[in-house]
Order: C-alpha cells, then structure tokens, then sequence
DNA sequence: TCTGGGGTCCTTTCACCG
DNA sequence: TCTGCGGTGAAAGGACCC
C-alpha cells in the first residue's frame, strides 16, 4: 500500500499519446486486504484492516477503511479508534504470495522483461511486446482484464516513460484505474505534484525540504544544483533534481539478487532475560542460515538489530573469517555482538539478526563450511526434515523446553 | 496513537596503511 | 621519530521503500 502523497490535479487525463510510453508500473489495490475479502465474500463492501494484533501496525486496508482515515503503517490501536466497526484480521503472507504468483505470471506473458519490486508490484519495459500485443495502453488494458479475470483482485497501471513516472502514474490511477502520462506530459505532470510524491522522500526529507519552502516538485526543480546539494547531500540532491525533471534512465532489470536476508522478532512484552534472547538469536540464526542455504548463498557478515524499549535502536555487524550459511557461525557471530550491548532495566522491545555481503555458494570461495562438514551435513539434513513436515517440526535442543515468551504476536 | 518485518542505499566515523 | 594526508574498508546509523 503506497504512502505517497497524491494530488488530485495529476490524476486528470494528461492526453492520449503514448508513443515512447513503454514502461508499465503495475501496483495491485490494497492487496493484503482485497485477497481477504477474496476469500471472505461476506466482506465485501466492508471496512477491512490487516496487520498485527497487539504491537502491530496496519499493512493494508480496504478503501472503506480508508474513508475513516485508516491507513498502512499506522499502529492498529490507532486505527480501531478511528474506525471501531471494522474487522480486522491477522496477516496471512503464504496467501497474500500465492496470489502475486499468479499475478506474476499474467505479467510475465507480456514480456519477459519484468522487474518484480514486491509482493505486490512490479515494472514491465513493453518495448519488445508491442508488435504482438498493440500499443502501452492496449496492453496496460489487457493486464487489468486478465490479473482480474484470473486472479479476482484488481490492479492498477501506470504507463510513461521511466520507472520514476510510471510508478507515480499508477499511485494517481488508483483504484482499480489506469494512468498514461504521455512523453509531452512527464515535466508539467511531475511539477504538479507535492515534493512528498518523488520517490526517496519521505517524513524527513519531506520536512526539511519544506522548512526551506519547498512544497512542490516545481519548486524543488526550480532550486539550483548547488543548493540541494548542500541541503540534501550530493547523492540524494543530485536525484531529487534529476527525479524533479523526468531524468530516470534506470532500465527495467529483471531478476535482481537479494543482498542481505535476516529476520526479526518484536516481543509481544519487553525482554531483559539474556538467557532468552541468546535463544532467540540462535532460533533467527536457523532461519537465516536456512534461508541461505536454500538460496545457494554464503553470507560474509552478520548484523544483530536491538530496538530497546525505549525505542532507541542500533545495530552491531562483524565480518566472519570466512563465509557461512551455517546457523551455528551465524549465531556464534551473534551473540558475541549481543554481549557488547548493554541490555537497559526497561529491556528489549526487538531483536533481530541479518546476514549480509552474500556470496554465491557455488562461487567457490573458501567457507567456513569446509572445517567442519559433519555441521554442514546435520544442518542440510534438518533442511530436509522441515522440507517434508514444515518448519515447526525441527528445532535445536537449546530452543526446546518452552518458546520464548516473546514469539511474535503477528504470526 | 505509539509505532511490523522485509529489505536497499547513503552518509559519517574511525582505523589502518603507505 | 613524529606528523600529515589520501585512500580504503568496516562499522554504525538513519532514511526510505512496500
């Protein structure tokens, strides 16, 4: 669910020319929730909330929901307050995936050239699918027809000429709607927008661009290079300004390589016992290490997140001697980070462990694996076991005797 | 109101090396 | 021997995205 500001202006009609136009930014329409109303007919025409129970924030919700001003990221407590009457339901991501599948492989017949951003997302350079399939908006109309017709939950598309305005282009089409913003139109359609709308913007950007008086896209391109690059840095300044006047050459790339994987845990209440939270690490280094080892990758370092009670949140990362996927090096790693950091009286409200710089296994690279390859084989084996019976059957010993107390509210 | 979990990218700081 | 300096990589933090 997009947090980006809209602005009723640039949801107008921009013309009809799509020559050139061959990016597609395709974005279902409150996804988590329209796949429960899809499985809960008797919803329909509801306000429907999905996220977590206690400590958990909204991650999707129907429009009837949004007229009470509910919306994604704000806590759940929040949102019952705003609309009592609502019902609300726990995230199901197994389901919300099935369904992108599906979603995927309508758009994966138009071109192979699709670039999957999440579960519920995704561009398509339709450059190469033209002959075949007719001009953009021809086959942005044939994708809607189809994810709906097939899957029963609606999409909708932006169609441009970058990645950056495509994407803009679909937020305005919602819902259930499609937006062409023709080559012509990229400039006056961008600089009719706020500056919360370019892509990088948000909260706090979006604050110290305003202190300085810039509300809009216009003005924001209106500011000399110089200028932003002193506000913003030269990285980000450069791209606000480039973003600000259609410039976007980023190609539709298909297939990207994940960097890191990791895993996280909000305690349901704030946890000091170092016992347990050991045993958390080595329940989340299982998970990663799994992850890895499923995905044919070695990780070279590995980061441990605490979020106190507090709020207050920071990181610790150490490279390892050698690349792993084993979820004994990952969790020894761990919990040495751990032991540096001070737990505070008021405890830990969420721990969390990534692995980080991924190597492909088969890269040949020296690993930690080749020391002790009796690890390496009982961990493969306990892969196969929760293969064949799910992931709950199979757990080290050091984790039996009791989950820990703070297992995740959400799941 | 009270703040998830999965990620990516950028900036700053610091240690180390020559 | 001490100091300065630029380059580099690791670590940490923060902003952002969905």
């Amino acid at each position: 669910m997009s947090r980006a500001p809209r602005s009723e202006r640039a949801g107008r009609s921009w013309g009809d020319d799509d020559t050139g136009c061959t990016v597609l930014h395709v974005d279902m329409d409150a996804f988590f929730a329209a796949v429960e109303v899809l499985d809960h007919p008797e919803l329909r025409g509801l306000p429907v909330v999905v996220g977590g129970e206690h400590r958990g924030v909204v991650t999707s919700a129907t429009y009837e929901a949004r007229a009470f001003g509910v919306h994604s990221a704000m806590p759940v407590a929040r949102a019952r307050a705003l609309c009592p009457q609502a019902v609300f339901l726990p995230t199901r991501h197994g389901r919300y995936s099935e369904v992108s599948r599906q979603v995927m492989a309508v758009l994966a017949e138009v071109t192979p050239v699709m670039e999957q951003v999440s579960i519920d997302e995704a561009f398509l350079d339709v450059s190469g699918a033209l002959r075949r399939m007719g001009p953009p908006v021809t086959i942005a109309g044939w994708v809607r027809r189809e994810v709906r017709a097939r899957t029963g939950v609606t999409a909708s598309v932006g169609v441009a000429a970058t990645k950056h305005v495509a994407k803009l282009a679909s937020t305005h089409a919602k819902p259930d709607g499609l937006l062409l913003v023709p080559a012509a139109a990229t400039v006056p359609f961008l600089h009719s927008l706020p500056v919360g709308a370019l892509w990088g913007v948000g909260e706090k950007t979006r604050q110290v661009l305003e202190r300085r008086g810039w509300d809009t896209v216009a003005e924001l391109a209106a500011t000399p290079l110089p200028v932003l690059h002193r506000t913003l840095g030269v990285a980000a300044g450069q791209r606000l300004h480039d973003l600000a006047w259609g410039v976007d050459p980023r190609p539709v790339t298909p297939g990207r390589v994940e960097k890191s994987v990791g895993t996280e845990t909000t305690f349901a209440e704030d946890v000091t016992d170092r016992q347990l939270l050991d045993r958390v690490l080595l329940d989340q280094s299982h998970q990663c290490a799994a992850r890895l080892r499923a995905d044919g990758m070695l990780c070279s370092t590995v980061s441990v997140k605490v979020r106190m009670a507090d709020f207050t949140t920071l990181t610790r990362s150490r490279t390892l001697p050698a690349p792993t996927d084993l979820a004994r090096d990952l969790a020894a790693a761990a919990r040495d980070l751990l032991a540096g950091v001070t737990v505070p009286a008021a405890g830990v409200r969420l721990l969390g462990v990534r692995a980080e710089r991924l190597v492909s296994a088969s890269a040949g690279v020296q690993s930690m694996l080749d020391d002790d390859p009796q690890q390496a084989r009982a961990e493969r084996a306990m892969d196969g076991v929760r293969a064949r019976f799910g992931p709950a059957v199979l757990r080290p010993a050091s984790l039996l005797g009791g989950r820990p107390g703070g297992r995740p509210e959400t799941r």
